[in-house]
DNA sequence: CGAAGCATTGACCCTATTCAATTTTGGTGG
DNA sequence: CCACCAAAATTGAATAGGGTCAATGCTTCG
C-alpha cells in the first residue's frame, strides 16, 4: 500500500503535480516487489543483462564503473527517492554497476511500467521522464566538475549537490544532513587520492564551512561553499518552470 | 527525400533492423526542415528552452556546459548520424549548449516523432532509444576517464573512441578517420591544458601509434593505443546482441 | 600580405599523488 | 563491558604529473 515513503513523494512531486489516484498506483505497483539489503553489496553489475526499472525507497546507493586493472568511478550518488534503470531493459547490458552504500530498500518495478503510465497515468510518465533528465544533467555537472573544477572545488560542490537534492525531498534538518560516502568514496567519485580528500575535507573544516562526522554533512556556511565550488544549481532544476543562469555571447538566430 | 546520407542509415542500422518503410518515415521526416549552418557557432544555448530532436547528418558539433567564470568543458563530441535532445522538450530549460565545430547539416524533427515511432514505427523507437543509450553511455566513459585516467589514456581512450565510433558508421578509410578538434577543444574535451595536449600528442606520435594533421587522424598502431586506453568497446556495443566484458567479484543474487 | 588563430617549445612551479606509518572508530565476540 | 580486530581517518615527507607563463613559428584565409 503505502510504499512510497514521504521523501520519495515530495522529490517525485518536485517535478510537478501528481494526482492521488496516480500515487496510489504507483504505490500499489511499488509495494509488490520490494527488496531489503544489507550495506555495500552489487545490486546490478557490469556485463550483466539489462533489467526492469528501480525505485531506491530507502538508504543510499552508487552507479559505479571499473576499469579492467581495477580503478574504479563512481558515477552518481543515488538518494532515497531516485529512480534508475527507467527504460534500461531497451539495451542489451550494463556498462556500469549499481552497489548499495547502507542498508537500501528497494521497489522493483515492473518493466511496462513507463507503458502503462504513458496511457493511463500521463503525470507519472512524466515524472519519470523528468527524473531521468535530471540525472543526465548531474552527469553532465559531474563531468564539467572533473574536467574543470580543482580539487577544492569539486569537494566543495558535491557537498552543495548532496545538500540540495536532499532539501529538495525534505530529508534535511536544519544544515544538516545524512552523508553515507567514506573518504575513499568521495575520492573514488572525485577523482582524486583517498589523502587528498581528508587533507581538502580539513581545510573546509578549518575554514569554518562545514562539519562531516558521524554519517552527517553539516553545512555552517552555504553562500560561502556555494560560491567556492561555482555551484549553479539550474541543473537540478531544469524540469521546474525556472532555467539555470545565462551566460552567453553569440547565437545562431538562424535556428 | 533522401535526406539521410549513407553513413547516418549504417550508424542506425547498427542498433538493429530497420524496415525500409521506416527509413523511407524517417527521411521523409528529416528532410522536411534541414538547416546547413557554418563551423564553430552555437546552435542551442544554456539556458534556453528546450526544443525539438536533432540529428545530425553531416559535420561535427559538441556538447558543452560553461562554469560562471568562463571555464569550459565538452560534454560529448557529435558525429553524423547522432541524434540529440530526443525528448529534449520534457525538461524546461537547457543545462548545457551544442555547437557545430565545422559546417553542420541539421534535420530539425517534430517533438512529437517519438510518439509517432512509438505506434507506427517501433523498430524506429527502439534505434532511437538505443542511441540515447549509447550517448549516456559515452558520458559515463568519460566521467570514467576524467576521474581514473592519467592524461595519456584518456587521450588514447578519446581517440580510440572516436575512431570507433565512426569506423561503424562506414566513416573511416582504412586506419584513417576526420578529426575536427583543435588542440584547444581536446584540452577542454580531456581536462587538460593546451600546452599539455600538444605534449601529449607528440609522445604518441613519437611512439609511432598515432599521426594527426590536416584534420586526419591515422592510428598506426591500434592494439597498442587501446591497450595504452585501457580500451573497451563494450560500452559502444551496450545495445548490440553481445555485451562488455565482466570483472566482477560477489553478486547480490538475492535479486 | 597581413592578422588572427593554432601549434610548438622551454623553464619554472604547484597541485595533487605516493608511500608509509600512526591513530581513531566501529563492530564483534567473549 | 571490555578486548580485539578491521576498516577508516589522519599525518608527514618526498615526488611526479601536469599547469602556468611567455615567446616563437606556422597556417589559413580574407
Amino acid at each position: 500500500m503505502c510504499a512510497l515513503t514521504p521523501h520519495v513523494t515530495y522529490k517525485l512531486r518536485g517535478f510537478g503535480p501528481m494526482e492521488c489516484a496516480s500515487e496510489d498506483w504507483l504505490s500499489d505497483l511499488a509495494s509488490r516487489n520490494i527488496r531489503t539489503l544489507p550495506p555495500r553489496i552489487d545490486l546490478l553489475r557490469q556485463g550483466d543483462g539489462t533489467g526492469p526499472m528501480h525505485i531506491l525507497l530507502d538508504g543510499w546507493a552508487i552507479r559505479y564503473k571499473m576499469l579492467v586493472d581495477g580503478r574504479r568511478q563512481i558515477l552518481s550518488i543515488l538518494l532515497p527517492g531516485d529512480i534508475f534503470d527507467i527504460n534500461g531493459f531497451m539495451a542489451k547490458s550494463m556498462d556500469h554497476s549499481i552497489a548499495s552504500l547502507t542498508g537500501v530498500k528497494l521497489a522493483v518495478l515492473d518493466k511496462d511500467v513507463l507503458a502503462t503510465a504513458r496511457s493511463d497515468y500521463p503525470d507519472v510518465e512524466k515524472l519519470l521522464w523528468c527524473d531521468m533528465h535530471v540525472s543526465a544533467a548531474i552527469q553532465r555537472e559531474w563531468s564539467t566538475s572533473l574536467g574543470q573544477r580543482t580539487a577544492r572545488e569539486r569537494m566543495a560542490q558535491l557537498l552543495c549537490e548532496l545538500y540540495t537534492r536532499q532539501t529538495s525531498s525534505h530529508l534535511c534538518e536544519g544544515q544538516a544532513c545524512a552523508f553515507h560516502l567514506t573518504q575513499t568514496e568521495l575520492a573514488e567519485t572525485l577523482g582524486m587520492t583517498p589523502v587528498y580528500v581528508n587533507r581538502t575535507l580539513q581545510d573546509l573544516r578549518r575554514e569554518g564551512l562545514i562539519q562531516l562526522e558521524n554519517r552527517t554533512l553539516t553545512i555552517h556556511d552555504l553562500p560561502s561553499l556555494e560560491q567556492l565550488a561555482l555551484f549553479d544549481p539550474g541543473y537540478l532544476r531544469i524540469c521546474e518552470s525556472d532555467g539555470g543562469t545565462d551566460l552567453n555571447k553569440e547565437r545562431a538566430d538562424v535556428l
